[in-house]
DNA sequence: AAGCTGGCCAACCGCGAACGG
DNA sequence: CCCGTTCGCGGTTGGCCAGCT
């Protein structure tokens, strides 16, 4: 079991590929295609096994490959989606075109692997090495810390605060990690999200509570849409596309959900805009990941 | 200049799943 | 249903190369 039958054989090249093997196969597949693996070894006029003429074809000579270095989105994906469906490779590539599972192991251990350690994050879990007991109960924040009023940093009165847009923006430090610098969503209402735990060890203090820099509210919680999107969430109304939330009342609230102990949990805080008589919530990832699982 | 070390990456290995007679 | 073969995947290895001592 295992290995092919054909590997046995004596008189098959291993190793590295010539760039006369590698015509051989590419006109071969070209040509006619690979057919059974198997017999194209033979058909090509290659000293190797259907196997490796497999691989070969897949990991370089495939024409749609995209050659040269990850950029920041593709890397910023490759541990989004690790998060969601762990080390599986050949998942995580087919959604990123032009990249070999192959590619995307290799780039995982030898650095992505590397870059989340050196912020304290497990690479398996995704969760800080020092896990969540090093926050203690009394170190998070409280609820009433949590709420934040529009009022407080924007004139109600402004004719600006009405209308104005407002996003959730991750510190800078995690820029590169994951995949969404902001959170997308359109809802001029309010939403339910789940607060992401992994990073709370690493939450600069400058961030242990909102801060409005400018037109943006900045909080440490890296929200996870994605997680938690509703399971009816198709129902939404279509996403204007933006960064932004709109706030169609004067005033606005950010506050932990009720059902949770601290703002840290699992459970999740809500957007809410306070004498609001709907509760829907919309929310548009950059990649749905409950799908993808 | 030579030897060492660590990173990168292509390719191999081993296994389970799928397929087909 | 069984069994041999093939496919596809994830883990691992080993060679090459650049940087350092």
């Amino acid at each position: 079991m295992g290995r092919h039958s054909c590997c046995y054989k004596q008189k098959l090249r291993k190793g590295l590929w010539s760039p006369e093997e590698d015509e051989k196969l590419l006109t071969h597949i070209t040509n006619h295609g690979h057919g059974c693996w198997s017999s194209v070894p033979k058909l090509a006029g290659l000293q190797r096994c259907g196997k490796s003429c497999r691989l070969r074809w897949i990991n370089y000579l495939r024409p749609d490959l995209k050659r040269g270095a990850f950029s920041p989105e593709e890397e910023n994906l490759i541990v989004e989606l690790h998060a969601a469906l762990g080390n599986r490779w050949s998942q995580i590539a087919s959604r990123l075109p032009g990249r070999t599972d192959n590619e995307i192991k290799n780039l995982w251990n030898s650095s992505i692997k590397k870059k989340l350690k050196q912020r304290g994050i497990d690479p398996n879990t995704h969760k800080p090495i020092s896990e969540l007991e090093s926050f203690s109960d009394k170190d998070k924040p409280t609820t009433s810390n949590n709420k934040i009023s529009g009022n407080d940093h924007k004139s109600p009165s402004s004719s600006s605060a009405t209308n104005q847009d407002f996003f959730i923006e991750r510190p800078s430090e995690f820029s590169d990690y994951f995949g969404f610098q902001k959170l997308n969503f359109n809802s001029n209402l309010g939403l339910s999200v789940t607060t992401d735990t992994s990073l709370c060890s690493m939450i600069p203090p400058q961030f242990s509570s909102g801060n409005m820099v400018g037109s943006v509210f900045q909080t440490p919680v890296c929200v996870k849409p994605s997680i938690s999107l509703p399971p009816d969430n198709n129902s939404s109304s279509p996403v204007s596309g933006g960064d932004h939330v709109k706030l169609a009342a004067p005033n606005w609230e950010f506050q932990t959900n009720n059902n949770t102990s601290n703002f840290f949990d699992n459970g999740g805080f809500s957007w809410s805009i306070p004498n609001s008589s709907t509760s829907s919530a919309q929310v548009k990832p950059n990649h749905n990941l409950e799908e993808i699982k």
